[in-house]
DNA sequence: ATAATAGTGTCTCTCAGACACTATACC
DNA sequence: GGTATAGTGTCTGAGAGACACTATTAT
């Protein structure tokens, strides 16, 4: 028997249902940001459950899909979108998260510019679906649960384990958002570094400096002048910027 | 029917073994710094797939078990060690990562000081377990895969996906440095500056400035001096300091 | 003209790197 | 005393915050 022809014979002998497996969830924390905060998409159970709270959409892993596949299709699913920022957030595994049966949730997130989500939310009766204002109850990148807030401002509830997942993924951007070009995926192609410094202080929860932030940005390299400005502003219109490819850097 | 009832009859009802589970592995890079290097915790698989190549240090998930929990058990299983600083790493799910069963891998990272690692492997014949030395073919954060060396400093055989899941610990650990006092996790209770700086110089892969770096540690207050100096070093003693408690920052 | 924001120039403060200099143990 | 490293003092340059000042458009 070769080392090749012995292998083959261990692998088809090899029974995977020896032990009992948790099912593998992929949840997605679709964010973007508007109105001076953050806002995250939420689908309403319609299920238990948890039937009638809100939840971070997600799909179970299908036996041959990768996790990054199932993100992208969760994101297709339930928000009709492709070509998003997408990055692994963390897994989730607390034994007793979902009362169904034991499941380990591999938690993404995504970031959009806040345009492309209207349409998905109107299309919806916003009654199953709908974006969340985000409310944040520790400063800076102190980690912990976040909550969702309706439009008169009450808090959502939240169904499993979910407070958790979307305070992972704000500080998430919050760390990320010194050293990774991450505001731009929140705004159109052309935006005035205004623009870009509102998403900075929604994501932060903090006012930033006007004078260091434009000076900064602009000397890394990371935005190009694209000639136009913005009209009808009702003062001096903004130079208009756009996300200079990092090959150039 | 009340609404609690509902949700008792619809969870009796449910019917967890309806879609097929992967597996989910945990397994854990157990990382330290000695002779100017990041040495990782490796095992010489037994048993296909991948027999006799090097594998990081894993199990299969119990069913009712955290992560975390996961984790701790294989560093005791399989390094005898506990109260090890131990931190998620990342989540790899390839459908093709192990050719047995589709296996999604939750990893894990654990740093410990050498000299408690000494014992582990001498214990062992050091022929199924043994410490590896990284080499990380990037510079900085850049990511990507990472090999193990020998002692003659050729590259060992890894299995699966491991030498991806040895790259993205070390990448994770160059990243923390600057932020966290993660040094410290790698160091005995008392060290001096030099050994400090050792430790990260040996993480980051580059030399450091070493008037700065003692500045920035002491200026932080990161580190509290003991009292005590090393002796028997061949010249002039240094200071010996231990991690300050972040209470105090 | 006024309001409102865009954008520039300059000063200061902090921090990292560089480097010179002194201190101290072991040989 | 020589050697090797510990530890301090000081200069310089980069970058952030603060602030004053000019520029430009809508009303």
């Amino acid at each position: 028997m070769s080392p090749g022809d012995e292998e083959q014979a261990y692998l088809a002998a090899y029974d995977a249902s020896i032990f009992p497996r948790p099912s593998v969830a992929v949840d997605v924390v679709l964010l973007t940001v508007r109105n001076g905060g953050i806002w995250a998409l939420l689908a309403r159970r319609a299920d238990h459950p948890h039937r009638g709270r809100w939840a971070v959409p997600g799909s179970f892993l299908r036996i041959d899909e990768s996790l990054d596949a199932a993100a992208s299709r969760v994101l297709a699913a339930k928000a009709g979108l492709a070509d998003i920022f997408t990055e692994q957030l963390y897994t989730f595994g607390a034994p007793d998260r979902d009362p169904r049966t034991r499941v380990v949730a591999v938690a993404y997130y995504a970031l959009v510019e806040p345009s492309r989500l209207d349409r998905v939310v109107s299309a919806r009766e916003a009654v199953d679906l709908r974006l969340a204002r985000l409310s944040v109850p520790w400063p800076g990148e102190t980690g912990g649960s976040v909550g969702a807030l309706d439009d008169e401002g009450r808090e959502l509830g939240l169904a499993f384990d979910h407070a958790e997942i979307l305070g992972m993924a704000v500080k998430r951007i919050r760390g990320k958002l010194d050293y990774a070009p991450i505001g731009f995926e929140l705004l159109p192609d052309a935006f005035s570094l205004r623009d870009l410094r509102f998403v900075h202080e929604a994501i932060l929860g903090r006012a930033l400096n006007k004078d260091s932030f434009r000076r900064r940005i602009i000397d890394r390299g990371l935005v190009v002048p694209t000639g136009r400005r913005a009209a009808g502003v009702g003062h001096r219109p903004p130079e208009l910027y756009r996300f200079a490819d990092r090959s150039a850097t």
